[in-house]
DNA sequence: GCGTCCAGGTCTACC
DNA sequence: GGTAGACCTGGACGC
């Protein structure tokens, strides 16, 4: 546990349109640092390791979709030096893509069969992102090859049980892991600890490679050109093709087995019937319809198939 | 009950 | 350069 005493407040004022409650929590349920943040009452408390430094994050919408505000507090163990908290904050703005302008996107989904219903349903929702790799990548490694359950029952193990708990606010929110404290375990004893089963040896490998070798930062990524970005992530042990997607700050389109069926539907009517196998035409198709926005029509897709579906006339789901 | 199959991919050996 | 097979584990399914 972790007291984070020192408090630091300020305002956010996004590009509009920006939803705070589509964009804090999506309706699908995907956490914004860590699945066991709190909300309530429409105020987050998260927490999220932001240039080296625990930090515990409180947010409060105080505007509209339209003139969007947003109250910040962060807490931390101590008061930084002035230039590391600046860059903190510019750090939690980017993470929370306050700074992110939709109008191209909303230009080019209004004009798509299909965004320009998600568009209307999700109006003002932004993609969020962590400040560091390891959380997605640690993430993708858990969802290869099992159910969702079974990922979910892993990834709290390995938060609750490696990962420092923020204490503040009178909240206390365990957060991922660093990956110099798993690259200290041994991977039969991850494996065994958290039931990881094979991917243990990816686990320990990746935090190994994060820790020993001056691998880019998320930042330095978003430097590099997206395919440059996408050639440095399949660098990392048990990151293929669609994990590299989920975890590329310029984005991609992270086509596994459940979502071939959903986008399946969507380009060419059916679902396909060796998912593993179309993965790569359905891939194809979304980067050639959506190009560098195919991970924001990705998001508005996957975070509207409830309404998609009665909109489309078609079933459309994850699970 | 018990055996078999397979799941929100990746890696490796083999051709 | 392309591809089959292995990989932990546990729930679903057929018998």
């Amino acid at each position: 546990m972790v007291k984070l005493s020192k408090e630091i407040t300020f305002e956010i004022e996004p590009i509009p349109p920006y939803s705070f409650e589509l964009t804090i929590r999506k309706p699908a349920g995907w956490p914004l640092f860590t699945p066991l943040e709190i909300y309530d009452k429409g105020i987050i408390w998260t927490a999220a390791h932001i240039h080296g430094l625990l930090t515990g994050i409180k947010l409060e919408s105080r505007g509209t979709t339209e003139q969007p505000k947003m109250a910040a507090a962060l807490f931390l163990k101590n008061v930084p030096k002035q230039e590391l908290l600046e860059g903190i904050m510019r750090c939690l703005i980017h993470d929370l893509a306050a700074d992110e302008d939709l109008a191209e996107f909303y230009e080019l989904a209004r004009r798509d069969c299909i965004l320009r219903h998600a568009v209307v349903d999700l109006y003002g929702m932004h993609s969020t992102s962590p400040s560091t790799i390891f959380p997605d990548a640690a993430l993708a490694i858990l969802l290869q090859m099992t159910t969702l359950k079974r990922s979910n029952e892993m990834m709290n193990c390995l938060i609750r049980r490696y990962g420092e708990v923020a204490d503040f606010d009178g909240k206390k929110i365990p957060v991922w892991p660093l990956p110099k404290r798993i690259a200290k375990i041994e991977a039969p004893d991850l494996a065994k600890a958290c039931n990881l089963g094979y991917r243990a040896r990816h686990m320990a490998n990746l935090a190994q490679k994060l820790t020993s070798e001056a691998f880019p930062s998320m930042e330095e990524l978003e430097r590099l050109e997206p395919e440059e970005a996408k050639r440095r992530l399949l660098e990392l042990p048990g990151i293929g093709d669609y994990s590299a997607d989920i975890i590329n700050p310029h984005g991609g389109f992270p086509i596994d087995a459940w979502s071939a069926d959903v986008f399946g539907r969507l380009f060419f009517g059916e679902e396909p019937k060796d998912r593993r196998k179309a993965i790569e035409g359905i891939k194809r198709e979304g980067l050639r319809r959506w190009g560098k926005w195919s991970w924001m029509a990705f998001l508005y897709v996957v975070q509207d198939l409830e309404k998609l579906s009665m909109k489309l006339g078609m079933e459309l789901r994850l699970e």
